[in-house]
DNA sequence: GCACACAATATTGTATACAATTATCTGGTT
DNA sequence: AACCAGATAATTGTATACAATATTGTGTGC
């Protein structure tokens, strides 16, 4: 139960909060890929007018979370094929050297806080929590570019981990089932006695494990997420 | 004289045209770092309401060209030295890749469009308009990302652009005058060739080129600005 | 004369109202 | 019965109005 404190007073940032609250709903997989965000809808459910909730779409339109399609409405985002693959791309470009920099420069505390992700990671699992528990996945990701010091990189970074969310959310294999946290722990322990190279290594091969573990065959999304959203609501 | 044609109806998503009117003002540095930019000011410049304005301010300041303090307003970004340092480290990250993807995807249609980058850009250099081919320069970078065909680097590339000017406006040391518009032909020579790895170095190059043109050592930039600020009006 | 307090002003944050566009429903025609 | 046309409803785009906060100006006390 990590829900908004019903307390009645706004302290402040309301758009932020209701951009958070619906990329955290959105990387949990409460929200699935292509439904409407209607302005009205969201403003009565937290409260706030169209003012805010639109300030907020845009925000999450910015990092390409939600699609906004001019006089049509927001809808969360569905990566293409094509564009799944240029998120892993970039993360290949981008994740390897910061998992080595954070090798370098983690303190005990980095550390901890690393073991604490994992251990949140397990628990989620454990409860049968599959969106928290990819949620904390990526996080663990983006802790790494925090500890190796790089604002710029780990928002970049940041926005990869939520559009992975959603290529996870369309294209996951059900079949590729172990849920890869070893591989952070193996990251972890290699953050831990500072080795740099193999940091680098164990991600770049993390996150090719993660590409395959994803069907980025040619073809399917298109027709198959019509297909479902045109039996859903009839049948 | 590329002012907004003055016919009275609006096509189409004026939010964005002022996005990119003010986006344009800054990366030309027709507009200083730090300058305050009033929602009323831009709105009657522009004559839309506060509404497209607000949208278009956060839109700018997602990508950080435009810095919103609670309350308080609009200002345009002034990078510290660690944020610099930190762009440059991304670039360093995601362009020699991208070059060399682009060496190996290029059309002739590319390539004369890069080459017609180059002799804008040297246009606008021998008129004088030094903002104007500092954004062209940009603009190369950015047409090599497009070309290399990978949109989602292509996005990270164009905001680390974006906040390369304004890092050029505080930094930029006057004594290295000499304007790199050569380098960009040589990447041109190595693209028209398809050969990657020398595209690929030839970035890497360049963009050490760039910033050791760049005044990035330790602690004026926050004393400096204000002193200048202070001392420029009253003698 | 200087410092602080308070009032006046200006600017931003949010909500609401209106305009424009799109989606839906109804009725008639073939 | 299917299909198209027009009208009606719903939703988004934009402007304006009001509330909250910050800034500035003025006056009083010492």
């Amino acid at each position: 139960m990590p829900a908004q404190p019903v307390s009645s007073f706004k302290p402040k940032d309301t758009t932020e909060k209701v951009a958070q609250a619906l990329a955290l709903a959105i990387h949990e997989h409460r929200i699935a890929p292509g439904t409407k965000l209607g302005e009205d809808e969201i403003g009565e459910i937290y409260d706030v007018s169209r003012t805010v909730v639109r300030a907020a779409l845009q925000s999450l339109a910015h990092i390409q979370l939600v699609e906004m399609q001019r006089n049509k409405g927001a809808f969360v985002a569905q990566p293409t094929l094509r564009e799944a693959r240029e998120v892993f791309e970039a993360r290949a470009l981008l994740e390897p050297r910061t998992a080595g920099s954070a090798a370098t420069r983690a303190t005990p505390r980095d550390i901890e806080i690393l073991k604490h992700h994992i251990a949140q990671e397990h628990a989620a699992m454990d409860a049968g929590d599959h969106g928290r528990a990819l949620n904390l996945s990526g996080m663990f990701h983006i802790e790494m570019a925090r500890i190796a010091d790089q604002d710029t990189i780990r928002q970049f970074i940041e926005t990869l981990i939520a559009r992975s969310s959603l290529i996870i959310a369309l294209y996951w294999r059900r079949e590729s089932a172990l849920c890869e946290s070893h591989a952070h722990h193996a990251l972890v322990d290699a953050i831990a006695k500072a080795d740099a190279p193999e940091a680098e290594d164990l991600m770049r091969s993390h996150l090719v494990d993660l590409n395959s573990a994803l069907d980025l065959r040619d073809r399917p999304s298109q027709t198959r997420s019509l297909k479902e959203l045109l039996q859903d609501p009839k049948l």
